[in-house]
DNA sequence: CCCCCCATGTAACATGTTACATGATTGA
DNA sequence: TCAATCATGTAACATGTTACATGGGGGG
């Protein structure tokens, strides 16, 4: 059921949209903007081996009697189970306190593996979830103390980059629109 | 010389506020903004005593006698001097394509510990790297494919969050403007 | 009387980082 | 020929998470 860490889950959400090898998910970690998720070889190809040893992928060797093998992975209908039941997850309060990264994940995932009216939803729950929290971050604000400042400020940033997420959430969330909602 | 981890300086950081026992670390992570940076008793104590080791901190026995010892630790001299050193790195590229939380910490516990000089240049620094970092991201942005689209937007959300912060950087930045600069 | 809070930890576990190892192949 | 790139991994290490253990004290 679990199986999979957030790197698990992110490998197993590139390779579900085409084959990958080891070293083609090192280099998108090396040269896309995934790299702010930062990952190491060294990380990559144990946990490759896990999706494979859970059945979320399998792998298959390319040129195995060449000099220079590749193997290259796909998803299992298993494994592109576990991926909608991952983006499916509810938004909890939890996932935007500990940060939006996670969340813009799963979200980056979504495309084509879950219908727009859930999409819709991640987006609109996030919206109401992050008000909460900015709502909740400035009220600690005005209890801290003015000196020194940076503290405050420091929060204050990341009020702006919720309030950001917040905006982005709303506009976004126009491209999904149905007609049921 | 290095001896801390981004836990291990944040402890560090809160203790050089103010002597604070374990428990109270913990309750700072469980109900203060804190949380943010999710941790435990099960990483707090260990990190503690790595601090403790390392002389960044002491810790001294409250009520020792009594049936509730309470343990305060104060940051040392070291300790101090391994703080200031940590929050006046410079500002790198990797530090803003990782993310931004590490920097916002290190900005949070400057306050008090080196020069307005140095917290302004921190400041213009970030939000000179930012820029170049939004830019990258936005060329790559462009070469995504339009479909499914839901991991450009996610993109987006990233960059809307650098942007939110760079213009936090350049209105923070004007409290710290000293006559030189 | 029972449960929750104070206050400290420990143990098992999974995961990630860094650094290294291997060896062919391609381009300058 | 010499370096960089392809392509796979392993080993040591530190750190963090979860869950548990302990045991008195205060409030309902």
């Amino acid at each position: 059921m679990k199986s999979a860490t957030g790197l698990g889950y992110s490998l197993l959400g590139i390779i579900n949209q085409g084959p990958q090898s080891g070293y083609d998910l090192c280099q998108i970690f090396e040269t896309t903007p995934m790299g702010h998720y930062s990952s190491s070889p060294g990380a990559i190809y144990p946990a490759l081996k896990r999706l494979e040893k859970d059945g979320l992928i399998t792998g298959e060797t390319e040129r195995a009697e060449t000099l220079r093998p590749r193997r290259i992975y796909r998803a299992t209908p298993a494994g592109v189970s576990a991926l909608i039941s991952w983006v499916s997850k509810p938004v909890t309060r939890d996932d935007v306190v500990h940060g939006l990264e996670d969340l813009a994940l799963r979200f980056a995932f979504m495309g084509g593996l879950v219908e727009d009216r859930l999409i819709h939803r991640f987006l609109t729950d996030l919206t109401t979830l992050i008000h909460s929290q900015v709502t909740e971050l400035e009220a600690f604000a005005s209890t801290m103390p003015d000196e020194p400042p940076t503290a405050r400020l420091a929060l204050e940033s990341g009020i702006a980059q919720y309030k950001a997420v917040a905006s982005w959430a709303r506009r976004a969330a126009k491209e999904f629109e149905t007609t049921s909602d």
